[in-house]
DNA sequence: CGTATTTGACCGGCGC
DNA sequence: GCGCCGGTCAAATACG
């Protein structure tokens, strides 16, 4: 743990020898054992590496379950996405934790994330009922959900279905359902944290934010995760027992910002918390579907069911589970989409404070198909260097850093060998 | 007989 | 304050 600092920097590292961090990065803490591995190139196309991870978050499309694939391709097609899921979450964490301005956030992330820019609302609520995964611009355009598909080179049809998690749980009955407006991303009201550090420490929880003005709010405890829509219900809010940087001064709770403003009015109580250990605290959660027949996935932990209990607009049932380690208090509940029950929904809450107890297997026992990611750039290179302070964060900081790296080497094809050597030591610690 | 599951009671939060 | 609701407890029960 002696680096837990994974930021950008202005110079250009050795890829290769970094890869290995680097998919153990992108799947790390989640508190469903993934692996993540890179994968050759397949053929023309495009000759970056690509990394495909097992289980794959999956998106929900009209038609049917997709993996999820946060895509690196070149900025000028992005498309604002904001989601929860926690492996982007969690990279975005570290990537803009040393700027403090929007327009760095913005151009980093949507240098590094292809397919759309990934940030976090931070007018809305920090936690996994507010909202998975809306690609901003596709809110109400059609076409710009056929064009992500497309540029999403899934082999998918149907159009991609956005919804958020509150609402979701309102769509079956109203047809016409409507998404919440997602702050924009240059919305100026974001001021209020310092720093992308800040606003992580201040709020993992609900008590982060919540809009003032939109419908995001609450919902805390609704994850519906519904059936055919979103998929990685994530949320992300890094307990601390991994503290970004430096500083992890808790903010103070009226300092934390504008959505308090607007929530102080009436605050007063529920707000104080801390108080004695009464508060069940809510840790974040994600969601996973898979396509199933058993109920149960396997996902390498032992678990204990403690409950279930029929669910409101479902003729099957939710069942509660706990981890049986001793002293970890990670969750999980199953249960089947009404209207599909071929999808079997897991929500996980917490994370193991232990290894996984069984290795997972992970190739053979695949749940789902790969995913396969392609890293447009070796832009995550920059990850790993050492921490140095960037220039300024107003200056483009995102756009001369892509630049440089563009020019860097040219992330060369991999070859199998050397794939081999870098598949993730997660994978292996955990498979003895 | 030790342990996992079942299942209705119980609880705290929230909306009315 | 009441009742609904998601979630949890725990006594009874099933398992092997
Ligand atoms: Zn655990």
């Amino acid at each position: 743990m002696e680096e837990q600092q994974f930021q950008l920097v202005d110079h250009n590292i050795d890829l290769e020898s970094d890869l290995d961090k680097i998919l153990q990065f992108l799947v790390r803490d989640e508190p469903f054992q993934r692996s993540a591995r890179l994968v050759p190139a397949d053929d023309s196309a495009c000759n970056n590496p690509k990394v495909a991870f097992e289980p794959p978050w999956v998106l929900t499309y009209d038609e049917q379950p997709s993996a999820f694939v946060p895509q690196f391709l070149p900025s000028d097609s992005a498309i604002p996405v904001s989601t929860l899921s926690s492996p982007l979450l969690a990279l975005q964490r570290e990537l803009l934790c040393p700027y403090t301005s929007d327009l760095a956030t913005s151009s980093i992330t949507e240098d590094i994330l292809g397919h759309g820019v990934l940030f976090q609302e931070r007018n809305a609520t920090y936690d996994s009922s507010s909202s998975p995964i809306f690609p901003q611009q596709l809110l109400n355009s059609d076409d710009e959900r056929q064009r992500l598909n497309q540029m999403s080179g899934l082999d998918c049809p149907g159009l991609l279905r956005l919804i958020s998690l509150p609402q979701y749980q309102q769509a079956g009955s109203s047809p016409g359902l409507s998404y919440p407006t997602p702050p924009s991303s240059l919305q100026p009201s974001w001021e209020v944290f310092h720093s992308f550090t800040e606003m992580l420490e201040g709020g993992g929880g609900p008590a982060v934010v919540t809009t003032p003005n939109s419908s995001l709010s609450s919902s805390v405890s609704e994850e519906a995760v519904d059936e055919e829509t979103s998929h990685p219900v994530a949320s992300y809010s890094r307990p601390d027992d991994m503290i970004v940087t430096g500083s992890k001064r808790k903010l103070a709770p009226e300092l934390t910002s504008i959505e308090n403003l607007a929530s102080m009015p009436d605050s007063k109580k529920q707000n104080k918390s801390a108080r004695k250990g009464k508060k069940r605290v809510r840790e974040p959660r994600y969601a996973i579907q898979t396509r199933s027949d058993k109920d149960v996935l396997e996902d390498g932990y032992k678990w204990r069911k403690y409950g279930q209990k029929t669910v409101k607009n479902s003729p099957h049932p939710r069942s509660y589970y706990r981890c049986t380690y001793n002293k970890c208090s990670v969750k999980k509940t199953v249960e089947r989409s009404c209207e599909d029950s071929g999808l079997v929904i897991t929500t996980y809450e917490g994370v193991h404070n232990h290894p996984s107890p069984t290795a997972i297997r992970s190739s053979s026992e695949s749940l789902f198909l790969d995913t396969i990611i392609p890293f447009s750039r070796p832009v995550y290179s920059q990850l790993f260097a050492e921490t140095r302070r960037l220039p300024s964060p107003d200056q483009r900081v995102g756009f001369d850093v892509a630049m440089q790296i563009r020019g860097a080497r040219q992330l060369p094809q991999m070859d199998r060998g050397l794939l081999e050597d870098m598949v993730p030591s997660t994978i292996r610690m955990t498979s003895t």
